[in-house]
RNA sequence: GGCCCCAUCGUCUAGUGGCCUAGGACACUGGCCUUUCACGCCGGCAACACGGGUUCGAAUCCCGUUGGGGUCACCA
């Protein structure tokens, strides 16, 4: 057996780096998750190294292909590109871990050949009966009984029925290794007990195949989640072993990512909507802008900023600058900072950006018309700077999709209106009706003149009761635009249509 | 409980021995701008967990305490 210190780790620190992102398909994307996958293609960009993509699926009872086509809808939403792995190809395939069976078997063989392996019988509940009956922790695990046992005492085992699984033989002593983002870490000899590689049924264990396919892959980094960072010691000595046997050639490096945490102070659970990144999406959040937030989580690219493109983070990001504390996801702040990424977007590339969430709300058809779009191109200028998230869309846009006679009035909207919103809109009827430029500027003039000149009304009280006749919401964009974008006998439909509301049923 | 990780404003962070009476951002808040809401601008509130060292000097290094988290699966 190799001595523990040995064993040459990567030299690997500029483009020969590779590195990987290896989700198990169960559920929907959790935020965390995605983190993951951003410092991992950050780093590899960053270095000119490669992003290896591989599916953990070896869990029959929780993976499902429903779960696999969402991540890959995800880091395609997202633009998190791999340079080799599912449906990218690359010379160390196949990708998924559930066509990798024969591998597995060959590298299982080996190491029972050369003494790494051994066969343990014990279940679960007999290892845990066996703490308390020498009086130690239940909780303490398995104390390597069987490394010994003699040939006669497994035949004997085996004659009852019973199916052994493989454990590795940990070697007995202090184990450390020198984390990325946290230093030196060293595990004291037996605090890492021997570890089951392989199912009685012969199927091997995530214990063996990440390790494994790491090796096989060439990886040299392994940035993943801070909860494998206690299983480290145990992966390092199965990379020990598969030097040993020639399935590896060196023991790659680690660097442990902080959690990110939810409410309180636990790590963000997966029933917790914050954390499925399909209803950010559906919210409205902007690839990028989720994105630059995700970056915040652990990182930070300079002392006075932290809006980014991501061909900046990729110039600036090194693993190694990366915060071990654990953080906690913001929901206002990852909202604050894409609303920045919404004013960045390109004019011309807004309305597209809003066609999605207006067809979501069945507001415009799919495909959208040429006049719909013309509407979308028209009005975009006006909302562009005071949206966070493009969800808000709908609520905002709405009134232009809406027919007049189907316009509901908001009920916050309804109790903004004062005594005398009726005369208001009669006045604005006249002032507008009058009008033979319909644009904006005119507009206004014409309504100032008529309502602050002449009837001396406050802004507030002049203009209000015509948004809530226009958009039947209480906050809309600019009045004036509005009404253009609206047309003349669409406008004042709607004027009159409220004045006559509010005659009636006296608001 | 054993082992391991973590510890700066409410939150995310900058800070790697003197530039720190601790900087930025979000949130909150006062004001300006203003046709609503935003945007923008100006201002405010607010932190080095505690105790020992080391040092001329510590948020920064060391030790301890406390607190939080993770892990100890034939799940990944």
């Amino acid at each position: 057996m190799t001595s523990v210190d040995s064993a040459p780790v990567t030299s690997a620190s500029g483009s020969d780096i590779r590195v990987r992102f290896c989700p198990s398909p169960t559920g929907t994307p959790h935020v965390g998750l995605i983190r993951t996958a951003l410092f991992n293609w950050a780093y590899a960009k960053h270095t000119g190294g490669k992003l290896i993509f591989r599916v953990e699926d070896t869990d029959a009872e929780r993976d499902s292909e429903e779960s696999y086509e969402m991540i890959l809808d995800a880091l395609r939403w997202l633009g998190l590109h791999w340079d080799e792995g599912v449906d990218a190809g690359g010379e160390h395939g196949p990708y998924r871990q559930s066509q990798r069976g024969e591998i597995y078997e060959e590298v299982i063989q080996k190491l029972k050949d050369a003494g790494y392996l051994y066969e343990s019988f014990a279940t679960a509940e007999e290892i845990e009966a066996r703490n308390v009956a020498n009086g130690r922790d239940p909780r303490q695990g398995y104390d390597n009984f069987e490394r010994d046992l003699t040939e006669e005492e497994r035949e004997a085992l085996k004659a009852e029925g019973r199916q052994p699984s493989l454990r590795l033989r940990v070697p007995d002593a202090d184990l450390s290794f020198d984390d990325l983002v946290r230093g030196e870490i060293t595990f004291k000899a037996g605090s890492f007990p021997d570890f089951v590689v392989v199912r009685p049924n012969g199927k091997p264990l995530y214990t063996l195949v990440n390790p494994v396919d790491d090796a096989l892959m060439g990886i040299t980094h392994v940035l993943r989640g801070e909860d494998l960072l206690s299983s480290t010691p145990r992966q390092i000595a199965l990379y020990h072993a598969l030097i040993a046997v020639g399935v590896a050639d060196f023991v790659p490096r680690f660097g442990h990512l902080p959690y990110v945490m939810g409410e309180g102070n636990k790590k963000l659970s997966k029933r917790d909507p914050e954390s499925n990144l399909f209803h950010h999406r559906d919210r409205g959040f902007l690839p990028e802008g989720l994105l630059n937030y995700l970056a915040l989580l652990g990182w930070s690219i300079a002392p006075d900023r932290d809006v980014f493109t991501m061909d900046e983070m990729v110039e600036k990001f090194d693993v190694e600058d990366v915060n071990p504390n654990p953080a906690r996801f913001d929901v206002k702040k990852a909202e604050a900072i894409n609303g920045e990424h919404m004013r960045q977007i390109d004019a011309e590339e807004f309305p597209n950006r809003l066609v999605p969430y207006l067809q979501a709300a069945e507001l415009v058809s799919t495909p959208v018309t040429d006049e719909q779009l013309a509407t979308i191109r028209a009005a975009s200028p006006l909302v562009q700077e005071r949206m966070q998230l493009l969800g808000e869309a709908p609520g905002l846009l709405g009134f232009l999709f809406t027919e007049t006679e189907a316009l509901d009035y908001a009920a916050d909207a309804l109790k903004t209106l004062k005594a005398g919103a009726g005369e208001t809109l009669t006045a604005s009827y006249e002032a507008l009706e009058a009008l033979e430029d319909w644009a904006t500027e005119p507009i206004e003039a014409a309504l100032r003149a008529k309502l602050i000149d002449e009837l001396g009304l406050k802004p507030r009280l002049a203009f209000g009761p015509a948004r809530v006749a226009l958009s039947g919401q209480r906050i809309s964009p600019p009045l004036f635009e509005s009404m253009e974008l609206l047309g003349k006998d669409a406008t004042l439909a709607r004027v009159a249509r409220l004045r006559d509301r509010i005659e009636n049923e006296g608001a």
